[in-house]
DNA sequence: TCCATATAGTTTGATGCCAAACTATATTAC
DNA sequence: GTAATATAGTTTGGCATCAAACTATATGGA
């Protein structure tokens, strides 16, 4: 039915065993199955990622506001290395990341007191409001989507996404 | 729980209204759950996409892979703007990978015969092994998943991915 | 103590992706 | 027929990401 945008993402898995033309005759092998699975879910969280760095102010990105989002509902003054590993990027993705925010005044890096080879992170009160209007800005959007998408799909969803995010995660090679 | 490693994607729906720690506890909105739930996807299609690329052959990646996948199922002689527009990237990003493809000398691009602004992509021999060789590449980790992941996880969560995924194409906004 | 190894952070080089500007060719409207 | 508009493809600039190499500091064992 050719959708309109929207990205391949790192890994496409967009039509490499399925198309929307053969959904409805064929049987389906679980890999095959799979397979459109991880397509679907690459396809969702494309639109979703693009659509929230759309609403965000402040010229903020998604994985910026994340990392503010996490030091201000989990607490600041951890080190890159713990933010990385939390939030699941190499350490060379969140020093370019943080060096970002600090450009924008939204953290602060200081000198770990206790390693000589750290650095913690803090947020400013920009920083602090800037998260703040980020989700202000997301919640029409959400709102918009809660009157559409079924609550009983949500909540279906998420324990079964979760065991196979559970899989991948105990999968990985690293 | 802090898992290794893995990216803050696009956007980054993880952490933003929840984390591990209070998941147990709390009650959710329907917006916190719809956060977490494109969070746990963001995760899943990050963990899936690396996965893949680190499988893949001759120095394909997942993006390039799509293509030449799509062209063997699908039939080549398309336009850059049908693939992009098929495969959901914008006509720019394709020029990029079609570039590399051609580099590869993967794909063959022409000149439209009937339309002096388009060209035509053609799939060659070598793209043609390349891409049977990626399949093959895949199937054991498709399979490994197979052992693990019940089918009926799979089974179960497409059609309701597949509810999730038509809502956001239906509202985008391009 | 000193060396080997592990870890923190940075840097470099590729890829993918988008948005927006730009060129060339079609198509449509008058 | 000509001017306005639309579409195809390219280019540029920016962010995110990874992998791998590199520097500096810790730590552990001999």
């Amino acid at each position: 039915m050719v959708r309109k945008l929207a990205p391949h993402l790192g890994v496409d898995w967009k039509h490499i065993l399925s198309n929307d033309e053969d959904r409805q005759e064929l049987d389906f092998s679980y890999e095959q199955l799979l397979f459109q699975l991880l397509n679907e879910i690459g396809i969702i969280h494309q639109l979703a990622s693009t659509a929230f760095d759309r609403l965000l102010p402040y010229d903020l990105t998604g994985a910026q506001f994340t990392v503010l989002n996490h030091c201000v509902r989990m607490g600041d003054n951890k080190t890159p290395a713990q933010l990385a590993a939390i939030l699941q990027v190499t350490r060379g993705t969140m020093t370019s990341t943080l060096a970002r925010l600090e450009k924008k005044n939204f953290i602060r890096l200081e000198p770990d007191p206790e390693d000589g080879r750290s650095k913690r992170v803090f947020l400013t009160n920009e920083g602090r409001m800037a998260r703040e209007a980020s989700v202000e800005a997301a919640l029409p959007v959400l709102s918009k989507a809660s009157r559409d998408v079924p609550a009983d799909t949500v909540v279906g969803l998420l324990p079964e996404i979760r065991k196979l995010r559970s899989w991948f995660d105990r999968n990985r090679s690293d």
